[in-house]
DNA sequence: CAGGATCCTCTATGATACTG
DNA sequence: CAGTATCATAGAGGATCCTG
């Protein structure tokens, strides 16, 4: 972020976005498929690879595997691989992980109570804002 | 996103992450400065422009602006502006926006009460796989 | 004071090819 | 099957200059 020195009035910004707990967590969720991966392994229990991949279809192979190496990390699910021949590997959401889900059923109920207005207020905003544009 | 046909196995995917509610309430509140202009105007309630550049420090004057005129957009905040001399710019939450502050809380909660369990997960993780590397 | 308009630079992400 | 490695690119976002 260009910062120069490290003290300096930036330095109280980097403590509030970068350590709080809050911003940190919307960083996780806010990514696209990372939320994906936990809402579609909070609705299947466990997957393989193919079947998140086949699942959250327009995925990437790279991004996927990156975003469940997140995760993992994070402590949000668990990698279970079974050694066959061709080997398979599951992903399943840990206690912490299942924790979250509750958290996101909170967004999905305000979403679905709001996100109508949301979308009027959008029409009204383009609606003046295209016709009566700037003089 | 590069899909050619309209239709086939992607379309299902389309809908269910471009038009799902949640998934949009996602892309909002997870922008860093859409979440912290909400939170910042949702503890001070009305703010001048220069304010709010001055509290959310780091935030570029464009990012700042765009991010204002989207949050108006969607009605979750009201932008009035008052002709002084040196003209002035006020931004409030509305009803809907003050709404949305309830749920980022649950956000706030969850992560008080996990996220030092992410930390030791991820030193966890990094332990393992920075000694142990791969073969 | 509160932005609008530009330019420019990284970074995130997708496509592709290869492997145990 | 479940990845890893590499290359290429769009676009987010910052810095800067200008104005009503």
């Amino acid at each position: 972020m260009g910062v120069s020195t490290a003290d300096g009035p930036t330095a109280r910004f980097d403590a509030f976005v970068a350590s709080c707990p809050s911003r940190r967590l919307l960083e996780t969720i806010g990514d696209k498929w990372a939320s994906l991966v936990i809402v579609a392994l909070g609705l299947e229990g466990r997957m393989r690879y193919s079947e998140l991949s086949a699942r959250i279809a327009g995925v990437s192979q790279k991004m996927l595997t990156q975003t469940l190496r997140g995760l993992e990390r994070d402590g949000l699910l668990t990698r279970t691989v079974t050694p066959s021949v061709p080997v398979r590997v599951d992903y399943e959401l840990t206690p912490l992980g299942l924790s979250l889900i509750e958290t996101l059923r909170h967004l999905k109920e305000w979403a679905e109570a709001h996100m109508a207005e949301v979308d009027r207020a959008r029409e009204e905003y383009d609606r003046k804002n295209d016709s009566a544009g700037r003089s």
